[in-house]
DNA sequence: TCTTACATTGTAATCGTTATAATTAGTGTA
DNA sequence: TACACTAATTATAACGATTACAATGTAAGA
């Protein structure tokens, strides 16, 4: 099924004029089957032995084409680097403040705090962001053991 | 009845064992009383002409100071440098993705939110957070004369 | 006053990301 | 298939935010 997405998302580059590199593919294959969210270090890494002449420019490069074109999220956290997330259905992120996991998590849409929002502001709303910190059940029960 | 703010934020970094210094007294001060958001940078330029020796690195070790002490938030977008936000009542961002403005509204908490999260994750909830994304009343103005 | 621990300063280093220029490779057309 | 044109990739240099480090300064207690 991540096939399909896959697939999908070739479609809509190349719907777009985007030419289908091998680069290309293979980073865009990399984050719809990667569930970690990753950075673009971690694809670039990820991606060497495959392509032991990618830049990381390449990487870089092309995650900006694949934000353009909406096919990917960048979320940017506390910690230095981005992360790249594949663009599906609404979905908010539990975020562990021990490991660093993210974790997907599904919610009717916020609209009415949109509306408020809006309301209140004077801003005309695009879209919203929402994460919820915490601490993960490994975390937890580590810090359980260290005591 | 921001000196109110001052004075507490001013208490509880002495209850911890922090010394006041002149350039921490200011940099809090500076926090309180600007309504932007200010990166560490701004900050830094704003209290040039006070403290002409204050060094960026000041500034930096500084806010980390205050974010232990749980007094100021570290705010990070998709811009390359954090944003800071000293720690009030809960609020949400409202930013504007033309120019970057950011605007305080208020909005109950959304603990349905995080009860859902913490059952569907397993995680243990801490906090959350939510920015929405738009368009401000003075950049739609400008594209509607721009057109 | 002396001592000790903490703060500040100035600067160098680090790290993620972007810009640039040269090379390579796709794609449409003859 | 060959050509030409444009976009993509590569390698590397540059940049900017942040941090680390060593030296100096300063506050507070014995």
């Amino acid at each position: 099924m991540s096939e399909v997405q896959l697939k999908d998302a070739l479609d809509t580059l190349k719907s777009t004029g985007v030419r289908i590199t091998p680069q290309r593919h293979a980073i865009l294959e990399y984050i719809i089957h990667s569930t970690s969210h990753p950075t673009a270090d971690e694809i670039y890494r990820a991606l060497e032995k495959a392509f032991p002449n990618m830049s990381v420019a390449t990487v870089y490069n092309n995650l900006r084409v694949f934000k353009k074109a909406g096919l990917v999220k960048e979320l940017t956290y506390g910690d230095s680097s981005s992360r790249f997330d594949f663009v599906t259905h609404d979905h908010y992120h539990m975020i562990c403040n021990d490991c660093g996991k993210i974790v997907d998590f599904h919610y009717p849409g916020l609209d009415e705090v949109e509306h408020l929002a809006s309301h209140v502001t004077g801003f005309q709303v695009d879209y919203h962001r929402l994460e919820i910190y915490g601490t993960c059940r490994d975390c937890i029960g580590d810090s359980a053991k260290a005591q």
